[in-house]
DNA sequence: TGACGTCAAGATCCG
DNA sequence: CGGATCTTGACGTCA
């Protein structure tokens, strides 16, 4: 069982995607930017090896305007030793990727350019993961599209352009139930008649059940039976409803307890997971510690990383989890997290901000410039004062930590919560 | 025609 | 001028 998250790696230095409007696009940029965004993927697989994730999405966008403007640019040739070096690492540890077009990619659409250019962009997708010569248990996964008034042509259509799809594609391709439109007793239907896997995400059917009588556990067995030994593990997406936002809008960060709750009313044979989540392999590696073997160097990696946002809501906690931890006979995890979401959960209090701020300012006293220490200075009296935010301070903070190079808060996650 | 969702690029504003 | 903040882009479907 693995626990991964898509597309973004927060808090860690050179691991962003980089873009291009169409606009400004030409062969040169896109090839460049590709580049750049095979190094960013290279320090994502990095990071999820020593932080023990073995599942993740790679963005869609990490060849710019790779179904259209970049299909034709040789990539793959050009950076075909760094994109060997991914697949090395990937393969040697046991890590599992896939892909995800979006909501616009429609392959059922009445409209045969929206086809057409649905079918480049699986080829594009499979193309990317045979670049890292990836078997099919790397998945692509893919909503049905469209019920245009007539559910039943739709699906037919879906089915016929299926049929024809090349086989470099369809070995990966993945059917996933959606939020609004096939929920996923439809989705096996389709599944079954086409003979490809069905991935369940439980918060598309909480708000577009395909029967409410039923449970988790229990669609995920149905989802089970589509999956067989050339497409490995079961896949599943799990998210939980954002409280503050619309209906089916993916949280901040994962809770723990539902997580747990949600995670051991599945059946045995857990599936692999694919967290959808704001703050991304923060909580794939929260949710993966608390299921994983102790490991204890690692839950000291995440207090390293929590510690000054949790100093910042609750000096109580922070010195409680600092006990916690003297403790090296058990496996703490599941308690640590629950305390660092309990710190989190409190309201931003002055005081206490500013004391966690002096204690990260502690990093660079000695090395700052006195123009820097006084631009500090003058960001936290501000921020004392009402004239300034907190995330102000913050910046000022993180851009000194790139100056000098703290590492240890760089991969903070102070900056950022 | 706008909402939906997503993120960064690009544009504009501010001191 | 640099930096912060606001708007746009890229995509297709559906109300």
């Amino acid at each position: 069982m693995r626990i991964g998250y898509a597309c973004l790696t927060v808090a860690v230095e050179g691991a962003d995607i980089h873009n291009c409007t169409l606009k400004t696009a030409s062969p040169d940029r896109l090839l460049s930017l590709a580049g750049e965004n095979f190094a960013a993927l290279e320090r994502m697989v990095d990071y999820n090896i020593s932080n023990g994730i073995h599942m993740y999405r790679i963005s869609s966008d990490i060849v710019p305007f790779g179904s259209s403007l970049a299909a034709e640019l040789p990539w793959d040739l050009v950076y075909s030793e760094r994109l060997a070096s991914i697949a090395e690492k990937i393969k040697s540890s046991h890590m599992r990727v896939s892909m995800h077009p979006g909501q616009y990619t429609v392959l059922n659409s009445p409209n045969s350019d929206v086809v057409r250019r649905a079918i480049q962009d699986l080829t594009y997708h499979a193309r990317f993961l045979d670049a890292l010569q990836l078997n099919a248990t790397h998945k692509i996964i893919l909503h049905v599209g469209g019920k245009y008034g007539d559910p039943d042509s739709a699906l037919t259509r879906f089915a016929e352009s299926y049929r024809n799809l090349d086989p470099s594609v369809t070995r990966r391709l993945v059917l996933e139930n959606d939020g609004s439109i096939f929920n996923i007793s439809e989705v096996l239907s389709l599944c079954s008649r086409i003979g490809a896997p069905a991935v369940y995400d439980n918060l598309h059917n909480a708000i577009n059940p395909a029967d409410e009588t039923k449970s988790d556990a229990y669609w995920v067995t149905l989802c089970r039976e589509t999956w067989n030994s050339a497409d490995g593990a079961q896949k599943t997406h799990y998210s939980q409803q954002n409280p503050n936002k619309t209906r089916g809008a993916h949280s901040d960060t994962i809770a723990i307890d539902a997580f747990l709750e949600y995670y051991h009313g599945l059946p045995d044979e857990k599936p692999d997971m694919m967290l959808e989540v704001k703050d991304k392999n923060r909580s794939a590696v929260k949710c993966q510690l608390c299921l994983s073997r102790r490991n204890q160097h690692l839950l000291e990696t995440e207090w390293g990383r929590y510690k000054y946002s949790v100093l910042e809501r609750s000096p109580q906690i922070y010195s409680d989890i600092r006990e916690l931890l003297k403790d090296k006979s058990n496996d703490n995890a599941i308690v640590f997290y629950q305390m660092t979401e309990q710190a989190l959960a409190q309201p931003e209090d002055k005081g206490r901000a500013m004391n966690a701020m002096e204690h990260v300012w502690g990093y660079f006293s000695t090395l700052a410039t006195p123009a820097e220490a006084k631009r500090y200075q003058a960001k936290r009296d501000r921020y004392h004062n009402g004239d300034a935010s907190l995330s102000e301070v913050k910046r000022e903070l993180y851009r000194l930590s790139q100056r000098y190079q703290q590492d240890y808060l760089l991969g903070s996650y102070y900056f950022s919560l």
